[in-house]
DNA sequence: CCGAAATGGGACCGATTTGGTACGGTTTGA
DNA sequence: TCAAACCGTACCAAATCGGTCCCATTTCGG
């Protein structure tokens, strides 16, 4: 249905409580209480977020979770990624080419790879300080979006290819 | 995975042959055999095509396909709410705030539904013609994409909604 | 008027994904 | 030493996906 689904929602909810107080720890049990949700789904959603790289985890007594970079610095392209893998429309796009047996010939996919791109970007313009903090004069957030998806598509030919997370 | 589903792009795929020749009737498996897809996918993808208002069919012998409008005026965001039910990213966005607790509350909703809203135009903003031409200077076509984008988040703040296929 | 050629509307099924739980192991601070 | 945390992974039910099958209905053409 086009959707991302429950738990990148709760990952970005989670998120957004960390990035109201950076530099704090946050054990799981605490985030899952803070937000009404059973503890293990944050745990494991906490987990896929340390994978991703997005959080940093400290072990043992006093341990927790904490922001490993600035909350204006994670965009929620990169916490679908690390949730869902790579941002791909279509098969086509994400295979490549291997996927899909007319991919030489195929006017569409070029233009479906363009579609994704839009997307990709919009995802990528938004941060999670973005959502947790409503819009405002001052605050000009979301209301950039698009801009960069404009841009972009007046660029060259973009191949096929899926967004893919950068585990490194 | 924010991924449309295959059946999706199968229809955008026999989309793109109807608008080659408009005016032309075409019978399920006809596009089938052109396309290399099972009879009977095609078939459904077809009727729910219909259902949804982009194609008209004809029985009877000699009956078929045709496109119930110009391709210029046919959406990719049609053709998904066609297909899959309506754009709504969360379950949030969807149920309009029956589903989700905190939504009075909430300053995530409001955020998620802007996305929601950009994904949406951009969507909306690329015609079934525009996927079978392949970008020149004379066919600016996905070149704008992301013009509205930016447009529409300048506005009001958008109440959360899903963006629902109009049947009638 | 009959039969072939089409669409219409479902039911149905296996495979995959989703949403969530459980459990045993490991690290660390007090 | 012990409890508080995280780590990994296996597991499960329910929903969805991708695809097939069947039969009723409509229409053209001979
Ligand atoms: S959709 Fe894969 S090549 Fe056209
Ligand atoms: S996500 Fe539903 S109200 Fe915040």
């Amino acid at each position: 249905m086009i959707r991302i689904n429950r738990e990148t929602d709760y990952a970005t909810a989670i998120l957004g409580v960390m990035a109201a107080e950076p530099d704090e720890r946050f054990s799981a049990s605490g985030l899952a209480a803070r937000r009404g949700l059973p503890g293990p789904v944050v745990s494991k959603i906490l987990k896929q977020l340390v994978r991703g790289g997005l959080l940093r985890s400290h072990r043992g007594a006093k341990g927790g979770y904490s922001l490993a970079r600035d909350a204006g610095a994670i965009s929620i392209a990169e916490v679908i990624m690390a949730m869902e893998g790579p941002i791909a429309l279509t098969d086509c796009i994400e295979g490549g080419g291997e996927a899909c047996q007319f991919h030489a010939h195929c006017v569409l996919s070029t233009n479906w790879s363009r579609i994704n791109d839009a997307i990709y970007r919009a995802l990528q313009d938004v941060s999670i300080k973005d959502m947790i903090e409503p819009l405002t004069d001052d605050h000009p957030g979301l209301r950039n979006l698009g801009r960069h998806v404009r841009d972009s598509l007046g660029g060259s030919a973009g191949q096929a290819k899926a967004f893919r997370f950068d585990h490194g």
